[in-house]
DNA sequence: GCTAGTAGGTACGGATTCGTAACCAACGAG
DNA sequence: CTCGTTGGTTACGAATCCGTACCTACTAGC
C-alpha cells in the first residue's frame, strides 16, 4: 500500500481510507501531535522533537501534509531561510478525534498491562 | 513501518501510533466496516465482500485484528471447517471514532470536490 | 475420477518504502 | 578562506510489503 501517495488503484467508497492514509505513514500523528500540543514551529525545531526522523521523511511527510490541507507551510526567504509550519483549521479538526483516540489507545494499554498482569500473577500462583 | 506486526523500533509515548497501526493496514477499514454492518460473517463471506482481497490478506489482517482483541474468531471444525468471525466488545468501540472519522472524510471529499469545480470554472471563465 | 468449495498456509518476486549519507546554496563569523 | 547554519534534495540500498500462484485436507456432487 502506498501510505504517502494516497490511493493505489481504487479507494472507492471508503472516506475512512484517505484519511487514515493520511494520519498514518510514520511519523505523522508525531508531527502532527508537537504542532498541536507546540504550537507553529520551524522545521528544525520540529526535527529536534520528533525525535529520531530523518529531514527527507520530515519533509515528505509535511509536504503530504500541505498537499492534504492539514499544515501551513511559511516561508521567509532570509538568509538563512525561515520555514514555519502550522496546523490549518482543517488540520484542527483532528483535534477531537485524535483525542479520542490517544484516550482509546491509552485505555487499551492499560487494560492490556493490568490483564498481563493479572495472567502473570495467575502463573506464579500456578506454579 | 511496519503496519502489520505493529511497533518497529520504539512506538514510545504514542498511543494514537499503536490504534493508526491497527486500523490503517492496507485492507483494515474495510473489514471492521464489513463486520461492523453486516454483522458476524464467515470467511468466505467476508472475503466475497471485501472486493480484490487476496485470501493471504484477509488471513492476515483478521489475524491481526484477532491478536489486538477487535476480532473474535469462532472455528467449528465441521467438514468443511465453518470459520465465523464478528467484532468484540473492543471492536466496537471504535464505532464512533470510524463514524466520526468517515464522516470528516466525506466531508473533506466533497469540499474538495467543490473547490475543484470551482477552479475549473474559474479556468474556463478566464479563457 | 474430476471438479468445486471451505479455510487457509507457503514460496516467490516485483514494487514500494524508508533510512543513511552525501550534496547544495547563501551568507556571517572567525 | 574555511566552517557552520538553515532547509532542504538526491542517490543508493536494504528491508518490507503484498499480490500471484500453488499447496493442504476433506467431502459432496456428477
Amino acid at each position: 500500500m502506498s501510505v504517502t501517495t494516497g490511493e493505489r488503484k481504487e479507494s472507492a467508497s471508503c472516506p475512512m481510507d484517505f484519511i487514515l492514509r493520511m494520519l498514518m505513514g510514520p511519523w505523522t500523528t508525531y508531527i502532527l501531535y508537537n504542532l498541536k500540543t507546540h504550537g507553529p514551529q520551524r522545521f528544525g525545531e520540529l526535527k529536534r522533537r520528533v525525535q529520531g526522523i530523518s529531514a527527507k521523511m520530515l519533509t515528505e511527510r509535511l509536504r503530504t501534509l500541505e498537499g492534504a490541507g492539514l499544515v501551513r507551510r511559511d516561508y521567509e526567504a532570509t538568509i538563512p531561510p525561515k520555514v514555519t509550519y502550522s496546523l490549518t483549521q482543517r488540520g484542527h479538526e483532528l483535534d477531537e478525534v485524535m483525542g479520542t483516540l490517544a484516550e482509546i489507545g491509552t485505555r487499551w494499554e492499560a487494560e492490556d498491562a493490568a490483564r498481563r498482569a493479572v495472567r502473570a500473577a495467575e502463573l506464579k500462583a500456578a506454579e
